[in-house]
RNA sequence: GGAGGAGUUCCCGAGUGGCCAAAGGGGGCAGACUGUAAAUCUGUUGUCAGUGACUUCGAUGGUUCGAAUCCAUCCUCCUCCA
């Protein structure tokens, strides 16, 4: 099976511009290809995760990955897949969010001798000058046909600023650079990013008379079409300090049922055939499925030890209720009033519940329980003794634990 | 630049002087049922304190015994005209 067949499996292709031409690149390993990361938060998160595992799979075939950080466009801010307009970020912040962007993908891209490249569009872009770039870029843009594009469409009713329309200007110019520098000669992306790829072969042929090629990747969709990686209390980073690796576990080894397969063929490199008999899978059989998910995905994120540890934990913690690895707490002495804490504010501390208000709700619906019993009263109060040592084990619902220990 | 309209609690969206911490829906959380799934049903959903207090309806001032609701100024967004 070739890597573009492989790829199409896996349903990870939404568009291509070439077909024939891109199978013939990538699958002999001769695309020099790039994708870029706007730096507007200060980790990755899954959704450029997809984007990443695409750009191993490729690496691993011999092409070459220019990873593309967009300290320049993140100036700008990107409208597609958005209904309202972006906060605008300090260039400090944009900077220091790439520096943490660079780290965590030398974890997934093998940047050793020259197997990848990594740039920063700000390089490029910072120094432009408007009215040299309006008459080298601008004149090759129409209007009519940007408007058409996708994603000003939906924005058109809602509002766009100029500062945003210019975006897609901004990507083109970064592929027309990065194809004169590097001989980049394909750009891939989440589909939301299409009309801005567009942008860029049509640029380079009007510029170059040459050809380039773009290629998407689908958007991770639960099965009612939702994107995936989100949770109430925001995006599923990949930084271990911001979503810690049992709640990265976790929060695969909960998905639906639906998603199971859909997120093994195109998250992990689990082998097709393997997946394919999963796919005759029924009812709580699939657990299996899932447990594997995400054990596979925690591995490549952080790491097999990680992986190992988060899988035992919940293991421990769904069957018995006790486990050493669960997100923990710590108390000093400063936080008990006369030698102890009550209940109330325990779960504060612990990150159960977000306000004590909300923590007598809890217990009031009997969602809490102690070192695995109910709580029933509001004046339950915990001495130093028992939370030193082993600490006290909190569980809020049916998958919240928090341990509490004192220091 | 001119003429209108709108900004309500996580989101949508009622509320036009006291009965409003604010209808209804969505989402979230919890309980029951389960497979750490989905669907369904029930409860709950500003904060702090055990029947009460405090903060909230774009911002700031004002009128009033009393305002999300009235007035003034400002900010933001939308529609139409230029």
């Amino acid at each position: 099976m070739t890597l573009y067949e492989e790829l199409q499996a896996r349903g990870l292709i939404a568009q291509v511009t070439d077909e024939e031409q891109i199978k013939e690149l990538i699958n002999n390993g001769k695309a020099n290809f790039y994708i870029g990361f706007d730096p507007t938060a200060d980790s990755l998160h899954v959704g450029h995760f997809m984007a990443l595992s695409l750009m191993r799979r490729l690496q691993f075939a011999g092409n070459k990955p220019i990873v593309l950080l967009g300290g320049g466009t993140a100036m700008i801010g990107d409208p597609s897949g958005r209904t309202d307009m972006r906060n605008m970020m300090t260039f400090e912040t944009i900077q220091q969010n790439a520096e943490n962007f660079k780290k965590q993908m030398s974890k997934f891209i093998d940047f050793s001798e020259d197997k990848a490249l990594m740039v920063n569009n700000a390089d490029w872009l910072m120094d432009m000058n408007y009215v040299q770039m309006l008459r080298e870029v601008g004149a090759h843009f129409s209007v009519n046909n940007m408007l058409r594009a996708e994603c000003y469409k939906q924005r058109m009713e809602r509002g766009l600023s100029f500062l945003e329309f210019n975006y897609m200007i901004m990507q083109s110019y970064d592929f027309y650079h990065l194809y004169k520098e590097y001989g980049c000669v394909m750009q891939c992306g989440g589909d939301d990013q299409w009309s801005n790829i567009l942008g860029g072969t049509e640029l380079i042929r009007r510029k170059l008379g040459k050809d380039a090629y773009g290629m998407t990747i689908t958007l991770l969709l639960t099965s009612d079409g939702r994107k995936m990686g989100k949770t109430q209390a925001g995006a599923v980073w990949l930084d271990p300090n911001k979503t810690s690796p049992f709640e990265f576990y976790q929060y695969w080894r909960n998905v639906e049922d639906a998603d199971v397969i859909n997120c093994l063929k195109k998250l992990t490199s689990v082998p097709l055939e393997e997946i394919a008999e999963m796919e005759k899978w029924q009812g709580s059989q699939l657990n299996q499925a899932k447990e594997l998910l995400a054990f596979e995905l925690t591995k490549l994120i952080h790491s097999e030890e990680e992986a190992i540890k988060a899988r035992d934990t919940a293991r421990a913690l769904f069957s018995r209720g006790d486990a050493s690895n669960m997100p923990t707490t710590e108390l000093s002495a400063g936080d008990l009033a006369d030698g102890a804490i009550d209940i109330l504010t325990l779960l504060q501390k612990s990150g159960l519940c977000p306000s004590k208000s909300e923590a007598r709700r809890a217990i009031t619906q009997g969602g809490i329980e102690a070192n695995g019993e109910k709580v029933t009263e509001f004046g339950l109060t915990f001495t130093a003794q028992e939370l030193s040592g082993e600490g006290v084990v909190l569980k809020r619902g049916k998958k919240n634990f928090n341990r509490v220990v004192l220091k």
